[in-house]
DNA sequence: ACCTGAACACCGTTCAAGT
DNA sequence: ACCTGAACACCGTTCAAGT
């Protein structure tokens, strides 16, 4: 309850002291939620005395700072992991698919890492959208080279923010419970994804018609 | 800077110290953003001792799920007077003007109303997701009932996550800064949605390619 | 019924002091 | 350099007491 078991007594002269405060702070917002994010807590979790994170940390901003940024990482892994081996507008798909897989498996992570007024709040350094957004480098880099027929370059374009916005939406949309895959007949979150990711792929790949 | 001015001498001893506190905090929220948000101040703001609110509200979660519950009228509001006099996939572009529109307006309030975290954290009642969802039932019901040609049923039943997360998704990266029009050729923040939302009805309301 | 003042257990942060 | 313990100004909440 109170310790973490893995030091063996000595306490945290080695430098790992930083590392052990990120884990244990992902720990608890994961069990806990973001609300229950303490720099106390997470020091007492640590087992160390509340002004030690001081040492590394010139703030509470600056520990969710390193969280954001430890979970941009495993953001980026999933997207990356769920999209290779995929091509054209199957990677597409594999991209929006880990983002949404990540969402879901970290979702209090998941939602400090994107909202701006906890992490405005949080992001002491200001690179965490930044850094963040890396995540979407990968799609836009991938929607800019994927061949989209009958589309011009500036409508192409459009397409950025279109996609962009609507993985981010459905995200956390389901994270929230407002939407639930059984309302739209799909027993299966899976399979309710890929059913929105596909139509939405379907949707941008049509040529535009000339009016009507 | 301590008092609100419009209370004639008199300490509340009316009833309108509930309102008085709803409408300091969203005060409070919109110049100072969700996490200076506490009890004691939206006390000291209304001119009141800091246990006054209890007489009011069981506890900080009730009075926040108040103000969310104030925010979605708005919200519902700024939805139907930007759709009416407009009919059929106006009406639907109309909606998520207005969606986007208040999210612009009011982002902190649009961010408490939407997040979970914070109501969960807020939602005493749980009913705030429910009363929130209104709004988007004007959208369900818009697109269930606007003629998409060459959709199916099924098909069209997908159209409602799909254009709600677009709309949610949008709203939010607007405000988080994450997504700007200037990137995208846009000097103009309206033009810039209006085009992104035209662009989501056009895909929409195109026929599915049976292949390719 | 509605409000106050003091109290309790928290919190972020600072700072002198220890090793 | 890294950590502790005590302190300060906050916070949510409770509760006896006032009107």
């Amino acid at each position: 309850m109170s310790a973490n078991g893995e030091q063996h007594g000595s306490r945290y002269h080695h430098g790992n002291l930083r590392e052990a405060l990120i884990a244990n702070a992902i720990k608890l917002i994961e069990a806990e939620g973001v609300a229950a994010l303490s720099l106390r807590r997470i020091a007492r979790d640590t087992g160390v005395s509340q002004a030690a994170p001081y040492s590394h940390f010139p703030s509470k901003k600056d520990l969710i700072t390193a969280v954001c940024i430890e979970g941009t990482k495993w953001f980026g892994e999933s997207m990356r992991r769920s999209a290779e081996d995929r091509h054209g507008v199957d990677y597409l798909a594999g991209l929006a698919i880990g983002h949404i897989n990540f969402a879901l498996a970290h979702p209090a992570l998941f939602h400090l890492m994107s909202t701006r007024d906890v992490s405005e709040a949080a992001d002491a350094t200001g690179k965490v959208p930044e850094i963040f957004d890396e995540g979407y480098q990968m799609m836009v880099a991938a929607l800019v080279r994927t061949p989209l027929p009958h589309f011009g370059i500036e409508q192409q374009q459009l397409n950025i923010p279109l996609a962009w916005s609507q993985v981010y939406g459905l995200s956390n949309l389901l994270i929230e419970g407002r939407i639930t895959p059984q309302t739209y007949g799909f027993s299966d979150l899976e399979a309710f994804v890929v059913a929105v990711i596909d139509r939405f792929l379907q949707n941008s790949l049509q040529p535009l018609s000339d009016s009507k």
